[in-house]
DNA sequence: CCCAATTCATGCGTTTTTGTATAGAAGATC
DNA sequence: GATCTTCTATACAAAAACGCATGAATTGGG
């Protein structure tokens, strides 16, 4: 290895690389955890010890140099290696202290986390829990979570998942709701009735008709990306929704519609990062989770 | 890019890299131009920062442990990626002042560099030059050298070469020795002569050979990895040897052997890395060498 | 078996870096 | 076009890191 040509700090590298992927000092700095002003010097000392000017001022925001822009390359190529030495870290980390990042969907992250976490804070009062609540993917092999809870099957290979259990959700509705419209009693009473949706419009409708039930589009008079948020609608009586049964049954003021109609099931994964799965605070977490899962949802 | 796991100190994991590639804190401390406490604190603080142990104290030496042994991998690809960083930024350095690193032989280097970097000390005084008189070739993709001066073609695409000429050696003795021992008329005088090796002594048994001298190793009374040390032995009359022209007719007191034999031709390359050479500050140089070269040799 | 040469750990003074507070500049918004 | 928000630059004090000097421990050689 030749250790003059990496002589430069490697700490002002990444500021720049930071500062360039996210387009200003101050979102680099709020990234990387230090100030803006720090980033800016760091940023400079850079241009001062690689003879090279990387960014223009051009007053609000920066614009890359040429110069810049082909450093970016070889840089994201760091920082992807110093992930992979992180993630390598972790999995050799022997202490029980330390973060554990979990992602799960609001609806979990709100309804079902924190009656486990209680738990595992008992457990293992040195974790440090970070719930990553968020209906996209989270990408666990850039470690955006350490461990993820998941519907359905993980594809990549760097990727070890465990299948919980398959879970049921049903058709819940408020009574309040039933008692102002009168409780169906066939899939047909419920052609023209108000529903709430969660995410994606459309794929509710497909959804919803793969249940056997009439909709539309246009019977979905309310919906949110967030479950929570679909759920508290539901709660004050403005439409019928779906849930999982768990959460379903201990809300308050909560009836099932059409309880003979058979639930639909899903499965529930525990997914980790393979190498992170060598981890005993990660691999502490996981099995905690694991077990929960399977006893309360 | 997910910031939060690449935020543990790059510099330090350079540290401990150089630790495990060197195999102490001080040799790192050395390559790195820090001292040996800076070292032995940044890789104590980044077995802090990830949680694990690296590196065991044996007394005297370090011991990598297994945690410490997997974080290589990444590391190196890390220190990689840093060289290409570098390596970029140098060749959109537009800064004329700066540090330029030449690789020769030790007879380039000795005899016919000097003459010209004076000239280059006039025509361009912000550049620092750092000769690295080798033998042995070195790698311009790892930046051993910015430039390099060779008598083969270099393989890789990634170097960029320009044949300067084709330079002639031959055969050549002190004065006093040829007093000493007579004027050799013919290749079959020479048959039993003493002669001065540089490099390999069966390499050297090959050249003069293919030039239809009856030789052995045994031939070969005085040899050198040296070619500096080999023709100040030449000069003391300690043998006959192989010079390139141009430096033997400016030494005094020695003189060609058989003045009638065709001289060995050798090629001499000017190599760069292709992306340095969009440096203007290495541009420069090269350019400067290529002409003074051609002109000189 | 002892001495010399390395190598790592530690204490202390100095230098460097960082964060806070603040001012200035440039778009965005109404 | 005035205001508001957002972003960068600068000054200064606090914190962290660094280098030097020194001590302790170990290995290799005479």
């Amino acid at each position: 290895m030749n250790w003059a040509a990496i002589g430069f700090d490697w700490n002002q590298a990444r500021a720049f690389l930071a500062t360039a992927e996210l387009g200003s000092l101050s979102a680099a700095a709020k990234a990387l955890h230090l100030t803006q002003p720090t980033i800016g010097r760091q940023v400079a000392a850079l241009e001062d010890a690689l003879g090279v000017v990387l960014i223009e001022r051009a007053g609000r925001s920066i614009v890359l140099t040429d110069a810049g822009r082909d450093l970016l390359p070889p840089l994201r190529m760091m920082a992807e290696a110093a992930l992979q030495t992180g993630l390598t870290a972790s999995a050799r980390s022997e202490a029980i202290e330390g973060r554990v990042s979990i992602s799960a969907s609001d609806v979990m992250a709100a309804f079902v986390l924190p009656e486990i976490l209680a738990e595992l804070r008992v457990a293992a009062p040195g974790i440090e829990i970070e719930v990553i609540a968020s209906n996209a993917l989270s990408d666990l092999r850039r470690r955006e979570a350490d461990i993820a809870i998941r519907h359905v099957r993980p594809q990549h290979q760097d990727l070890v998942a465990r299948l919980i259990r398959e879970a049921r959700a049903n058709l819940y509705a408020a009574e309040s709701l039933l008692e102002r419209t009168g409780r169906p009693k066939s899939l047909k009473d419920l052609t023209g009735e108000v529903f709430v949706g969660i995410g994606n419009r459309e794929d509710m409708v497909r959804f919803l008709n793969g249940l056997g039930l009439k909709v539309t589009a246009a019977n979905i008079r309310f919906n949110s990306a967030s479950g929570v948020v679909g759920w508290q609608m539901v709660r004050q009586g403005l439409g019928l929704g779906i849930m999982e049964e768990g959460v379903a049954e201990r809300t308050p003021g909560i009836v099932r519609v059409l309880p003979t109609m058979a639930p639909v099931h899903f499965p529930v994964w525990l997914v980790t990062h393979r190498e992170l799965n060598t981890s005993r605070r990660i691999r502490l977490v996981y099995d905690f989770l694991a077990e929960a899962l399977s006893r309360t949802l």
